[in-house]
RNA sequence: GUGAUUGUAGCUCAGCUGGUUAGAGCACUGGUUUGUGGUACCGGGGGUCGUGGGUUCGAGUCCCAUCAGUCACCCCA
């Protein structure tokens, strides 16, 4: 067999240990903040039937799902004839996918179990979900997701609260200058109903969430030549000098949607205001649109200012996802975090904390078999008393030793030799400062 | 799908306008110290220079192709 080079496919990682410790110390952050919101754990498989995939996720979405090939001879199974392309042959041998995000899985979820569950169904999920994306900074084909989602309500309360997690959440990790962004996509709906383009509104709302990035001309461009009318640009130019919530009240004065959408919109800031937030701000911002098109009232996507890169979590509210799934007239919404982003930016920024990497804080050092054996009932105190640590398992020498534990972290070495088991007394070495008694 | 950029030891890189046995630091390993790490000193192993072709007396260095990574656009966490 020829040796192979040591790989992994494209945008997917390994972690090593000291990665996982600050992982896990972000997870347990978010989760710990989910179940103090009264959220429960669930988890979904991996793969799911590609229909429950498709068509969620917009156009460029449904490109990027992952597809796992059926499985034994399958080809023989399908029908093949001169117009077989990618896509129909596509159908016919994959009917499994890889996870996409968590909230579709959700409603499917829902949907499945709904004679299990109480609703409001509140749940939260940590999992890892796969995109076939171009990597990049802060972009991976398999990357974790963090979720909470309250499925079965209508309530703008629920709104509100997932404010105050994403504010908590940073808070504790002590990420400073968070915006939390906020927008309604009903209110987007009004608008683009105002400039009697309703058919474009997907086109509208992609450019406009570019606003930020390639400016107010360029905007007016692409979307001009996505068929928008003049008229309309200038409809779109009086909603964008429109800082102010209550200012926007006259303008959609004729939308019923866009009235509607306004007032959920005054609702939840009013009372994030009224609550306060510890270090995030809250900020309206009408050109706040997202991409993934099952969302329909209020929309949120966190940003953190100091360091360049995209969103570390998003979410909204969305009326209709589990009708996909055969039951109608349950609103959900739920927000996401992205774990691999906020590490990259505590990483940035320096924010974690150095305790959290240490594992063993007692390592014996070896000296040979009767030693050893004597220092087995030992270690089993310390472990009973919940105490970590470990015995060097073989008798090399003191030096190697010695490394092992000061490369791992090791807060003191225990040495027991001949000497020491004669006596009783045992030599503790602190590693930190080198004392040794 | 589009564009830019990089590919030399396990890791981070150096290698000038092509010139003989391809270097450094870190890591690993042996010793100074037969029971002591993180600091010191001495030694050692490890590379067909991403791959394939071409130009040349001679290619890590120049040209072409190909593969892979990274970054940006699209889109998104």
């Amino acid at each position: 067999m020829s040796n192979t080079k040591p790989s992994i496919p494209k945008g997917m990682r390994d972690f090593t240990s000291e990665v996982m410790f600050r992982r896990n110390y972000i997870f347990e952050t978010v989760k710990s903040a989910f179940e103090c919101y009264g959220y429960a754990p669930i988890e979904t498989p991996a793969m799911e039937n590609v229909k429950t995939l498709t068509g969620k996720y917009g156009d460029e979405g449904d490109r990027l799902i992952f597809k796992v090939l059926n499985s034994g001879d399958y080809l023989s199974k399908a029908n093949l004839d001169e117009n077989t392309d990618s896509k129909s042959l596509t159908k016919q041998i994959v009917e499994k996918a890889l996870r996409f995000d968590l909230t579709v899985p959700f409603a499917r979820f829902v949907v499945q179990n709904r004679n299990d569950i109480t609703f409001p169904f509140k749940r939260y999920q940590m999992q890892n979900v796969w995109r076939a994306d171009r990597p990049q900074k802060g972009r991976y084909r398999e990357f974790y997701q963090c979720d909470a989602d309250v499925i079965g309500t209508e309530s703008l309360i629920c709104e509100v609260e997932l404010v105050q997690l994403y504010d908590d959440v940073f808070t504790k990790l002590n990420i400073p200058n968070v915006d939390i962004c906020i927008n309604n996509r009903k209110v987007l709906s009004g608008m683009v109903e105002l400039m009697g383009a309703t058919d474009l509104f997907d086109q509208i709302v992609i450019t406009l969430d570019k606003l930020d990035k390639i400016g107010i001309d360029k905007v007016k461009e692409e979307m001009e030549s996505n068929g928008v009318k003049k008229e309309a640009l200038s409809i779109l130019d009086t909603f964008l000098n429109t800082k102010n919530v209550g200012d926007l009240f006259s303008l959609l004065e004729n939308s019923l949607i866009g009235k509607k959408g306004l007032e959920e919109l005054k609702f939840v800031i009013d009372n994030v205001t009224k609550l306060g937030l510890q270090s995030a701000n809250l900020v309206f911002d009408i050109t706040l649109a997202r991409g993934l098109n099952y969302y329909t009232g209020c929309i949120l996507e966190v940003k953190a200012n100091d360091v360049q890169i995209g969103s570390i979590g998003g979410g909204g509210r969305y009326d209709d996802l589990t009708s996909n799934f055969g039951l109608k007239d349950v609103s959900g919404v739920g927000v996401s975090f992205g774990i691999d982003r906020i590490y990259l930016v505590m990483e940035e920024l320096a924010l974690f904390p150095d305790n959290i990497d240490v594992s063993t804080k007692v390592m014996f050092a070896n000296f040979g078999d009767d030693e050893a054996a004597f220092c087995l009932p030992l270690l089993k105190q310390l472990r009973a008393a919940g105490i970590s640590s470990e015995l060097y398992p073989t008798s090399t020498k003191m030096k190697k030793q010695m490394t092992y534990a000061n490369n791992k972290g090791v807060q003191f070495v225990i040495m027991v030799g001949e000497d020491e088991m004669e006596s009783g007394i045992l030599s503790i070495k602190n590693m930190e400062s080198g004392e040794q008694r």
